[in-house]
DNA sequence: CTGTTAGCGCCTTCAG
DNA sequence: CTGAAGGCGCTAACAG
């Protein structure tokens, strides 16, 4: 049909105006009278010119108007999880209010994660993941423009929003102590980058690389210390953060560590395909065992029993995060408070 | 810092080659010797060159690598909605495929919707809603690029994407009446784009303007009437599609129909909801009251009890579309499937 | 292999 | 209010 796309130049040849007053009709219209205006609109339209093409505006302007949302998964990544669910929707409220998009940049493949980064169309980076950070925070630093890591630490000028990982390990080990507990399992994150589960040994611990997962470690460890007991008789089973990781991280947990009175999970997905897996092997859940999630998602409310968890600002960090691009991003270090949420999977010890 | 990024000529420039060989030594680098290569490099890391800005190439090139998926709610949409979740799945995995990415626009904002539909910088749309999708898809359209309407008539030369809406609640009407129900109430979704919800008349239910929407009041109607039943008998109660304005609709259907064994509801949002709003009265599903949704979104599996349903392939249309505007935007009309999936929230009558 | 050149489509001075 | 001209940053085509 249209052998070749109309443009601007084309449109103010056959209006008999100059390119300029034509860009003007379309982007200014108050500064181009009236019949002038006119005119070069309906020559625009006879010509089936489409209005000006972004690709050309944006190479003048610079500003793309949107952030582009960095994970280390599959994109399916995003609509899966619920954590990066919660998180996406407070972004998004704040890219809504100020009229901007969001774009979905996979790293999952390896090959081509440099390029998606390096070649996407966005006023700013969010890199929302643990997994092979690093690379993603350096690619992006590398593009120049800002961008914010969430739930990692950037180092340098970059900006980063986080939450009280320590502090809130330590209430969620507090409030199981408080009730009585004193045998407790670790269904633990990812410490490293390196693809390994199951069994976390002391060494293993130490070389925890992740700062998330080591800084919940940290705080389960601040409170045990305080009541006299010793991390390393503790059993942790590391765990791929899915529900299929962690139905096998919770069957391995328990397993590895039957005498426990309490279970602290490094998230709720993890929390929950324990519950799934107690109710798989008859164990009553708190009467037998008291689980603590950590998150508040949305499901960890919906569970049942409905699960008792340190809850962070997940839509909060969205919102901030999106707004420290959109502000020019500043940079910024946010850390978030957390808090205890009690509900029903946590009571005291059966035989205390 | 940088009073101003450093461009391929700098480098270029500094290095003493021209510039044609600095693009080659970061586009297609097996074209330059090494020892030049590693000149430009080195020139280009003390300059502080970001590599090739995307803008630039963008405009020689016109790609973006990038697929926009409108839809008329808020950006949150994405992430709130089943339906709209388990679309944007199977979009992500026909982009990661691809190694494209994925844009989210939201035309929530009247004002502000034709400018980003207009300035997005994607290669192809895909819009997916109903509510005001005609509008959507006259400004998708009016860019020139490809793009594919989901669940809407698209008019014109537009590719489209549909369910059999009228079979399935054909199918769906059919199975209850095989059960021996003969008293029914239907919670529908939109009629049309003017926000009205609330008990439907003859008058309105004809006046349907969403095409999914009346296709299942038809599919409906087509085995009330081959029973003898005339859909004018039958409470209708239009809500909108999310969980409090399903609650309200549930409510307002359940007033209106105290004599109804059977409820039709046009999505599993609504019929969930429904659900709950029978449980708060003390109404027994499926004993007292039979209840079948449409589409089987995850939930639907996870309800209890659990929801019979229509099924439609909704990740499947979301690959679908994905793929026909990667493949080009070759204009095309595909109608899925849908199939009855039977659960636990039908059953025969109490007082057959 | 490397250098030169000519745009990609638009917007924005700067004169008139 | 309008016209002319330059350049945003890059790459493809072609000539050496």
């Amino acid at each position: 049909m249209s052998a070749k796309a109309v443009k601007l130049a084309d449109v103010a040849k056959a209006a008999g105006v100059s390119q300029g007053t034509a860009s003007n009709v379309f982007s200014r219209p108050e500064l181009v009278r009236a019949e002038v205006r006119a005119r070069v609109e309906e020559t625009a339209r006879q010509l089936g010119y489409r209005g000006p093409d972004p690709r050309g505006r944006l190479l003048r302007a610079g500003k793309v108007n949107a952030i582009g949302v960095v994970v280390s998964d599959d994109l399916t990544y995003f609509f899966n999880d619920p954590f990066n669910r919660e998180f996406m929707i407070g972004l998004a409220s704040a890219c809504d209010e100020r009229g901007a998009g969001v774009s979905l940049i996979s790293a999952a493949n390896r090959a081509t994660a440099a390029w998606s980064v390096e070649t996407a169309l966005v006023d700013g980076f969010i890199v929302q993941c643990m997994e092979d950070g690093d690379r993603l925070v350096e690619l992006a630093r590398k593009r120049g423009l800002p961008f914010v890591a969430c739930d990692i630490d950037p180092g340098g000028e970059a900006s980063s929003i986080r939450i009280d990982d320590r502090g809130g390990a330590r209430m969620a080990a507090e409030h199981l102590l408080a009730l009585g507990h004193r045998r407790f399992a670790i269904l633990s994150l990812e410490l490293r980058n390196d693809g390994r589960v199951g069994l976390v040994d002391r060494a293993r611990r130490v070389s925890a690389e992740y700062a998330g997962t080591r800084d919940r470690l940290l705080g389960y460890g601040d409170a045990f210390a305080k009541a006299g007991i010793d991390i390393d008789t503790v059993a942790i089973v590391e765990a791929f953060n899915d529900p299929a990781g962690a139905a096998e991280g919770a069957a391995a947990l328990l397993d590895a560590a039957r005498d426990a009175t309490a279970v602290l999970a490094m998230s709720d997905v993890a929390a929950i395909a324990l519950l799934a897996e107690a109710k798989r092997r008859g164990i009553a859940v708190p009467q037998q065992l008291s689980v603590i999630g950590f998150d508040d998602v949305p499901e960890a409310a919906a569970s049942s029993p409905r699960l008792t968890t340190i809850r962070q600002p997940i839509r909060e960090k969205g919102r901030r995060a999106g707004a420290l691009i959109l502000a020019g991003g500043e940079t910024r270090h946010e850390l978030l408070p957390v808090q205890l949420i009690v509900r029903g999977t946590t009571a005291a010890p059966f035989a205390a």
